[in-house]
DNA sequence: TCGATAGTTCGGGAAATCGGAACTATTGAA
DNA sequence: TTCAATAGTTCCGATTTCCCGAACTATCGA
């Protein structure tokens, strides 16, 4: 099991960002985690809405998150805590988050 | 020769818009199209950065640009003329366009 | 040491993407 | 008209990516 890679601030690209947030599932876990006031398990996931995710692809998406720089994870004993780099990415890329958690609750509430 | 389609606004989607911005050609195309005074043709797309990109796939990108609301895309004569929708989607989506877009110019900005 | 829990990795089938070749639509000559 | 040229679109096969079940790894508590 290889260690698990969050890239620096410096490195996160815009790509990779809206990449990993184009996706239905990725975007509900993001929201959730970025919205939470206590880091969030995988486990927390294993259903979205009303699909149930499998749990080898939930881990994919935590892999994309991740990878992304969205969110960082930690392992505590058997489990893993998702807290998010909003802050971070704030910085690099100012406005950018708001606005696409802002978007995602519009559309929510118009639909 | 199918018509082509033009989502209304409230149709966009933010899922989307931001898998269309997730790739490199398509958000160069945009942004080029988004800061031009008079609407740009495919055909001014034929290379982006040092790369030529085929007028098959150059195609597909507009359409992908065009089906998630980015872009407006009207035949005039032989040609085709593209301008963006930043207007209506800043009226669904606030601050989202010019925050992606801003993103872009930092990322190349730093590099 | 064993069993349980939480994730990761592997691998094969399904779906999306890329790009060359053929096709369509429009214009401007001859 | 017919023909050639230009600008895009569509088709389709090859490559890449994505999805998810099965097997594996890591950690904890009996």
């Amino acid at each position: 099991m290889r260690p698990l890679f969050h890239p620096q601030v410096e490195d996160v690209r815009l790509e990779a960002v809206l990449h990993a947030l184009s996706d239905p599932v990725r975007v509900a876990i993001f929201k959730q985690i970025a919205s939470a006031d206590c880091a969030q398990t995988c486990q927390a996931f294993a259903s979205v809405g009303e699909r149930t995710i499998p749990k080898s692809s939930l881990s994919q998406h935590f892999k994309v998150l991740r990878e992304a720089g969205l969110i960082r994870s930690e392992r505590h004993g058997v489990e893993m805590r998702n807290v998010s780099r909003c802050g971070e990415i704030e910085g690099r890329f100012p406005g950018l988050i708001p606005a696409i958690l802002n978007a995602h609750a519009v559309e929510a509430g118009a639909a």
